[in-house]
DNA sequence: CCTGGCACTCCCAAAGAACGAGTGCCAAAG
DNA sequence: CTTTGGCACTCGTTCTTTGGGAGTGCCAGG
């Protein structure tokens, strides 16, 4: 397709997406050539307007009104004219600001706060996804006796983030027993990433066998159960903005539009879905309109860059808006943010 | 002004409150006659509207339109006309379904689901706040090293709520310091009420000032710091429900009030502040329009009530929607759900 | 191949007309 | 004194009409 299109159709086109991001309007052969200098008259660029829509990247909402991109054009804006810029200093400064009122070792309201300053400098809805849970490192286990037959695991990461969850555990009645169980896991998992948690519990567990301790065996089963249902905890671990911003774009004013996105933020599900595509590849990650996989999210993009330390990924944040968003601004600002983040969590 | 009101003002009144609700369109004298069996002809019901015109109870948007209810007509008819009904047999189905979902022994889960279930069954916006940190009872405090110097304190309470949060705590650099520490407020600390625990810590403090035992000073110290900061974390602990609902009802098709409430639903803290009223006073209580004290809930009514178990307040719920909503349903479902609830956290 | 001109299409906003729901008031009936 | 039916009037809503404007497509000339 790129060949397909001269340095003016490039030109033109440009000049058209930009035009329709920034007014919400059809766009004009007339009005066009007035804001832009083309060099061409207008009815040379309804000609490369009309060879445009053949190819799938214009459409006019009815006969006789401007054109407006397609979701084709964007995504050809996207990878091949829009450049990148850099994200304005007066803006980095914002952003640091937003971030440093955050502690450092309180994950979750360094993400939530990171959701905030993402929603409010993109005026989008900001989203992060906590760091994914076997991307993080073992630092202390504890359990905790909330009746007999059930117990409350608590795990501690590396980086201060907690995670808990009710398992049954039948026959265990007595907390002493609980805390040695505790000892006893936690020296065994000491400083192991937890992705490598649950196989080190299975390998102890073989070479266990022979040595019946009860207990231990017992702190095994235990653990791995917590483990095994903490992998599927990804329900929480979501932050999503507020959606205000949305409201103030043209294309979110009908009633049924907004009803199936705001639901589609409550579905948790979904978003890590998306979120997720970015821990796979590097690099912000742009989705356009109808590449989105619900149906609710048609008219939306998502613009996703994943976050880390060094080369380990540790997990995904970007916004969502409508398909008529500043993407370079905004690609720019994802990067520099998941940077960001990742600078912060990094030492830690 | 109950006293000013007849027999049939009331009726009257009622009526238009109720076919307001239904219909969201100002009511009419004919239109209500065919509709109620008022007995009386539509110019009497004119001449009754004008006069609760007059008394402030119905406005008419414009002259030669139907009338409709002022906040203060609501707050009458909350008060003295709607009565109370039981939520009905089906009704208490749907909502046992939804909250069998949830673990009791979790919580966070268990609250969310309320909120959830709360929404979908009023078709408006639910709201929980998570049980005060005070009502709960002391279970379990454990101490992470973080790095030198800085403390993860996780506290769980009774019910298998858990709080943490990183505190500075000076030359500490040692996990196994920190366990012993832990052990020792355990003991001290069992089936105390957070309530009473900062106190028992303060006692000990002083008591423990002659035997100069540094450790257990300094894990005094540590759980004083760790539990005056939990004190505020009040920021977390309010669930809000999904506000497609609200999408649903003409009052909110425009853009403007929509972005006030749902900016309304980030601030965090103005809805616990409206949630508290509720613990305030036993029972459901209802809050109308301009009694609200943000300018952004004009136009949205606030149906809460506290939840515990015997006399206990453990905390509250309820749900937001416009001042048009069906009191008589929303108040008995409100109560139902805070019984329900308080009756599930009880015995845990 | 570009350009200016021209006829045509179609949306949109304003203006007017018809409609209907509702009110207020009044005089007559109960 | 209260209730009622009648009647004139108000005012929002809806429908139609009309004109303007923005934009297109096409064509003929440079």
């Amino acid at each position: 397709m790129i060949a397909e299109l001269s340095e003016r159709d490039n030109q033109i086109l440009q000049a058209v997406i930009e035009e329709f991001i920034a007014t919400a309007e059809p766009v004009g052969s007339r009005n066009l050539t007035k804001k832009y200098a083309l060099g061409v008259s207008p009815a040379t660029v309804r000609n490369v307007m009309a060879d445009l829509e053949e190819l799938g990247l214009l459409t006019q909402p009815h006969t006789s009104a401007g054109r407006q991109p397609t979701d084709l054009a964007y995504r050809y804006y996207v990878d091949h004219l829009m450049g990148s810029r850099g994200v304005r200093p007066d803006e980095r400064r914002r952003l640091r600001r937003h971030l440093a009122g955050a502690s450092r070792d309180d994950v979750e309201e360094l993400l939530d706060t990171t959701c905030r300053a993402l929603s409010s400098m993109a005026h989008l809805v900001g989203l992060v996804a906590a760091p994914r849970f076997e991307a993080r490192v073992f630092r202390h286990i504890d359990f905790v006796l909330l009746r007999p037959g059930r117990v409350l695991v608590v795990l501690v990461s590396e980086s201060g983030a907690v995670y808990h969850r009710p398992v049954d555990a039948p026959e265990v009645d007595d907390q002493a027993r609980l805390d040695r169980m505790g000892e006893y896991l936690n020296h065994l998992l000491e400083g192991l990433p937890l992705s490598a948690v649950r196989d080190r519990i299975l390998a102890e567990m073989e070479s266990e066998r022979a040595a019946v301790d009860a207990l231990f065996h017992r702190a095994l089963t235990l653990g791995d159960r917590a483990l095994r249902s903490a992998d599927r905890s990804g329900d929480s671990g979501v932050f999503v903005g507020d959606p205000g911003p949305l409201l103030e774009q043209p294309e979110f004013h009908s009633p049924d539009r907004l009803k199936g996105i705001l639901e589609t933020f409550e579905k948790k599900g979904l978003l890590i879905k998306l979120l997720d595509r970015a821990c796979a590849e590097p690099g912000v990650q742009v989705v356009i309109g109808r590449e989105n996989p619900s149906e609710d999210l048609q008219g939306c993009s998502v613009v996703v860059s994943n976050y880390g330390s060094g080369d380990r990924v540790l997990g995904s944040l970007g916004v969502i808006g409508p398909t008529r968003m500043p993407y370079p601004r905004v690609v720019a600002l994802v990067d520099y943010t998941a940077r960001l983040l990742g600078e912060t969590l990094g030492p830690g």
